[in-house]
Formats: C-alpha cells, structure tokens, sequence
RNA sequence: GGCGGCAUCGCCAAGUGGCCAAGGCAAUGGUUUGCAAAACCAUCAUCCCCCGGUUCGAAUCCGGGUGCCGCCUCCA
C-alpha cells in the first residue's frame, strides 16, 4: 500500500487517487534563465521516483510539468529587474534564444539524470491566453483588484488562504523584513497582471484587458495545470520553497476561483546545501550537472547519492559523499556485471517486497537501496535471481547497474574544459596525451613479461604522475584518469 | 523579531516506544596479485548532542539546555 506525506495536513497517509488505477500529477518545472544547479536537480529526482514508484503500484501516471520562460522579477510584483531579460543581456542573446537554451540544457540533465520524460511539458508563454481568461475570470468574480502597476489578487476574499502552508497573517504583519508593497490590501495580495511601466520597452509582454504586460508568477501553473489535469487533480510537487508563496497563491486563485478542492496531495522536496548553506542562483554559488560531469562523475553517481537520503531531509553536498556514491556505484555495476549472464530466474520475493514496501512508505528510498546490497552480498540467493531482482529495482533507482566498464564514457572525454597549468603535462594536446599513456603501458608489459620489475615500478610511477591510475587483469591492463586531473 | 526543521560510527545516512541501531563510503584484517590497483570475504556504534522526566522498557515520548539549518525577499 502506498503512502505518502502530505504538506496539506503534514502528514503521512495512504495514497487515494481520484480516480482508481490512475494517478495525475503536476511538477513545478525550471525557470530558464540559467541552468539548473545540483540542488534544483534534487527535486526533479525526487518526482522522477516519486512517479516510478507510482507505476510499480499499479497507476498510471499522467504526468504535467511546466516550463517557467515568463520573466518575472527578481523581487516581488513590485521592484526588481526581469530574470529573463537579465539573463539574455548577461549571454548578449534574446530572451527566446536564452529560454531554447537553458530549456535543452535542462532536458539533458533530465537525460543524464534518467529523469522519466512527462507525458506532457508546457510553456508559460505558450499559454498567456489561458492566464488572461483565468485572470478575468477571478476579476469577474471581484477578488482581484487594480493598482498602478497591475491587478492584484485580494488574499482577504479567500478564507482558507495559506492553510497548508500553515501561515498566520497577523504573524506576517508582525514580521520585521516584510515591506508592504505600495496600495495593496493585504500583506500577503500578490500579482496577477504586471502593467509594462510607461515608457518601458519590455522584451517580452503582451496585450491583456488590462493594458500590455505580462502575467504574474503564480498564475501560469494555475492556468496549465487547470488546463490540462482539471479543477482536481491528485498530486502536486516542488521545491520546498514554493509552499509559502508560491503553492499558497496557486491554491489560493485556483480555489477562489473554482470554489472547491484543488489539488488532494501536495509533496515538497527538501533543498540540498552546501557547507557554507543555500545553493543559489542569485549568489551566484552553485554546482551543475555539467560542472560534476567534468570533475569525471557518472550524473547517476548524483542521483544515487541523492537516493541515498529521504527527500524530505535536508541534505549537505560534498565531493566526498559523492565520491562515495560513485565508488558505490561502480561496485554496484562490476556485481551485477559479473551475474548478468545468468538469466531465467524470476526475482527473490523477500528483498523485493522489502524493496518495494520501503519505496512504498513514502519513497524511503535509502532503505530500498539497503535492500539492493543486502540481495548482492547474500550467498543463499542464486545468481539468476539477483539479476532478475536487481533489474526489477533497477526500474526505480535507475541506475543502470548493469552497465559495463566498456560502455562508460571515456575517461577524459570532453578535451579542453579545464586544464590546469600549475601541472605541465595537462597542457599537452589529449592526442599526444593519450599516445604517451599507451606507450608506456607497451613498455611496461614487455618490463612486467620480462619480469624486470624495478622497470615495471618505475613505469608505473611515471604513467601515475599523469594522473591515470592503471590496473592489470588476465586480459591485460586498462587505465582510468584519476579524479581531480582534468 | 516571527515560524519551521534537524542533531545517530571518521564521512553520508535509515530507523520515531520492545530482537544490545539498516545500508553506502572510508578504515582495519584476510584472499588474490611479481608488487600494486581493482575485486571478493571478514571486522567495524551496548550506543544514538547534553541534563532531567514519563515508562516494565526510549535513539525514538515530555521538559529544559546547547549547536546547526531553512523560511518570513526571487529561488527546487
């Protein structure tokens, strides 16, 4: 039975879809003015589970996640400058060129990440039309009201206004940082339609009842996800940091404006830090999916380092925990590399219903994961078994366990990202380097079959001082670049 | 200032009243290897931040303390 914890009411219960054998689910996408960094990934494995795990129950999942490539501002409704544009004079590109951008940047780290694709990806600007019909349709109804700079949603006509995120209005009003924009009702009344200032040239707005502009934040995923999974719908996911603002006014318009129930599940994933705290774009202090790759991680490293956590925990990065998935990782594969040629056996019930009630007790999946070694270090179970269970949970973790060495990518590849010129030999070209490597490995076999072995040491001391570790085998002898080189 | 969360082996991290606490990484011992590396096997917390309490029984509940973090501003 599956359960899962509910933000809406903090707790956690049994999983009851609206519909039986189906399950509809809306993910709060990316914002492309940037590209995503480690910690915005966290979340979107987190969902990727989320959605398995949903399947191995037996519903099918439709699956909605949106595309924020609106600009929005870097403050409130009220001050600060559009991401989009600013992200666009940062690269010299228009605001579309940057959002095609970091929108396939964001789908290959999907890829990489082995983040199932949804069933349905929509763009915020694809559907301004369905924002401004919402939009009119909460004025029609008098809970919006106009100011200089736009229509603002009036928080006081929804009595049940941040319920789930357990706010207190009175409490808000006491909060010393809070700056009551200019003319609004209520601390927490938010925007619907921003007005372009006079004067102002924007490069991305559009015509509206209300004169040209574009649409407040919240709006877009009340409009799409209205539009595509309807005015009730089972689950909706993001970051932690969205329950207080953003998930609030979601509800808030959608409610309002439907008069019932919106979404019955709501499911945060917590943020990942740093030492030094928060990851953020605006700091300018975070990691890419990217920035691993070339440091020589596997992203399923990543994601296996972030399935080793529960995703309502905070969790600190470090390299030396990901080193750590990655070791894991790569013993995990050589394991199931070694069984994979027997077949034929159906999956070890016992570790797979472990396996699969932790999953099932809202997503434990260090716990699944647990299981996953307990089944590879158990001498009773048959090596045919352990690879038909293994590839069974592998549905979920998606690790690609039985990937083999051969199939890596090539240590190295990516020439010319980051050389460091404090160590000489990296500056030589990858083909020469490459050329230098194998050369000395011939000379070295012919020491090590000649049993010279003082020779065969001292070869190995020069081939290490590239920063490539090397190790013998019956069938001969490979190479790795070692971490940190390169 | 207000609200919320967390403190479990060197590192990461499950476990939320009852077999003297999962799993991964590291470490140590062993097998293997010309030596290494890799791989494999074994070992590795009577103890869960501190103090007090509840209970037959607590890492798990309650009170107090200390420390860390997040939110209240765009943010996954």
């Amino acid at each position: 039975m599956l359960r899962l914890y509910n933000t809406d009411g903090r707790k956690v219960q049994p999983f009851v879809p609206l519909e039986p054998g189906r399950a509809r689910l809306y993910t709060c996408g990316p914002t492309v003015y940037n590209f995503a960094h480690i910690g915005n990934l966290r979340t979107y494995v987190f969902e990727d589970i989320l959605k398995r795990v949903l399947r191995r129950c037996g519903y099918q999942a439709r699956h909605v996640m949106n595309i924020t490539d609106v600009g929005h501002l870097t403050s409130d409704g009220d001050v600060g400058e559009d991401k989009m544009e600013v992200g666009a004079a940062r690269e010299r590109k228009t605001v579309w060129e940057i959002r095609d951008f970091f929108t396939a940047a964001f789908m290959a780290d999907a890829k990489d990440l082995r983040l199932d694709p949804p069933d349905t990806t929509c763009r915020a600007t694809d559907h301004i039309a369905e924002q401004i019909a919402m939009v009119r349709e909460l004025e029609s109804k008098g809970i919006a009201y106009p100011l200089a700079d736009g229509l603002y949603f009036d928080t006081a006509k929804f009595p049940g206004y941040g319920r789930m995120a357990g706010l207190d209005p009175e409490g808000l009003m006491a909060g010393a940082r809070v700056e009551v924009a200019e003319g609004k009702r209520n601390i927490t009344d938010f925007c619907l339609w921003k007005l372009t200032a006079p004067g102002v040239k924007r490069l991305m707005e559009w015509d509206s009842p209300w004169g040209r502009g574009f649409p407040g934040w919240h709006i877009e995923c009340s409009a799409m996800a209205r539009k595509f999974l309807g005015d009730n719908f089972d689950i909706h996911c993001g970051g932690i940091d969205h329950v207080r603002v953003h998930h609030t006014n979601e509800i808030a318009q959608t409610e309002a404006l439907t008069g019932k129930k919106w979404v019955n599940w709501w499911m945060h994933g917590e943020f990942l830090l740093l030492d030094e705290g928060k990851m953020s774009k605006s700091s300018g202090t975070f990691l890419t999916l990217s920035a691993l790759k070339e440091r020589g991680y596997d992203p399923l490293a990543y994601r296996l380092f972030l399935m080793n956590a529960h995703y309502r925990k905070p969790l600190v990065f470090s390299f030396e925990a990901l080193e750590g998935a990655q070791r894991a990782l790569q013993r995990l594969r050589g394991r199931a590399h070694k069984l994979a040629a027997a077949a034929g056996a159906a999956p070890h019930p016992g570790y797979l219903q472990r396996f699969d009630a932790a999953l099932e007790d809202d997503l434990n999946a260090p716990q699944a994961l647990a299981q996953t070694w307990e089944l590879l270090h158990d001498e009773s179970v048959p090596p045919a078994q352990k690879v038909a269970t293994l590839a069974s949970m592998d549905e979920v973790l998606q690790l690609d366990v039985f990937r083999t060495e051969s199939e890596k990518p090539e240590p190295g590849a990516g020439a010319g990202m980051t050389q460091n010129p404090m160590v000489g030999v990296l500056q030589m070209s990858e083909e020469s380097l490459r050329e230098k490597i194998r050369q000395l490995l011939e000379q070295r076999t012919e020491a090590r079959q000649a049993h010279d072995f003082a020779r065969a040491d001292a070869l190995r001391a020069e081939i290490t001082a590239l920063g490539v570790d090397i190790k013998d085998s019956p069938t001969g002898t490979t190479w790795t670049r070692r971490r940190g080189h390169r």
